[in-house]
DNA sequence: TTAAATATAGGCATATTTGCCTACTTATTA
DNA sequence: TAATAAGTAGGCAAATATGCCTATATTTAA
């Protein structure tokens, strides 16, 4: 815990926004009729991390998600694009 | 070095694409009339930190996009938004 | 309902990121 | 030029992500 951890910068606290991320990616590559296990092989990584990352447990890297829009062949802000209030 | 490394499945690389996301960020960064330390003091993380995404020697976190997209008042979108040959 | 497919949970070792620090280099400007 | 600001470099420890694995739960389809 650390003095800036006091006070909200960003509107979306990690763990939210993390959560309501995973299951934006979890619609879209549903939307695209992929499995995780397809998503994660086309990516060459764990299923256990997409996993992972669609119920927020872990906060990836940008060349992750820049992988991902390219598997999906969507836009990376489409990824980042999720109403935060649902 | 694992099988997956052997082939590309998305147009640029690992390294590429954090050189690029970095010069991007650095751009966008200095249009705001930010210094590094103005911006590493606002998110709550290390210069230090700022300075090696600028320069693509690491492959930072989703939320820290975020928040960065935020202090800058720009889409997250904008800072993957780079041309890719350039 | 049963079987198969899909997703979750978590352990453990390794790799990478991050915080914190000091020193050095490269602009900028007085 | 000299002084100051801005950015770079890297060491070290701690935190976190990832790969790899097995087991369990949940969902889907027969």
């Amino acid at each position: 815990m650390r003095l800036h951890d006091f006070y909200c910068v960003s509107q979306l606290k990690e763990k939210e926004y993390l959560l309501l991320f995973g299951k934006n990616l979890r619609k879209l590559r549903k939307s695209k009729g992929l499995t995780q296990a397809e998503l994660a092989n086309d990516l060459g990584i764990e299923i256990s991390q997409i996993s992972r990352i669609e119920r927020g447990i872990i906060n990836t890297s940008v060349y992750t998600i820049y992988r991902i829009s390219r598997i999906l062949d969507i836009d990376v802000s489409t990824l980042h694009d999720f109403d935060e209030k649902s």
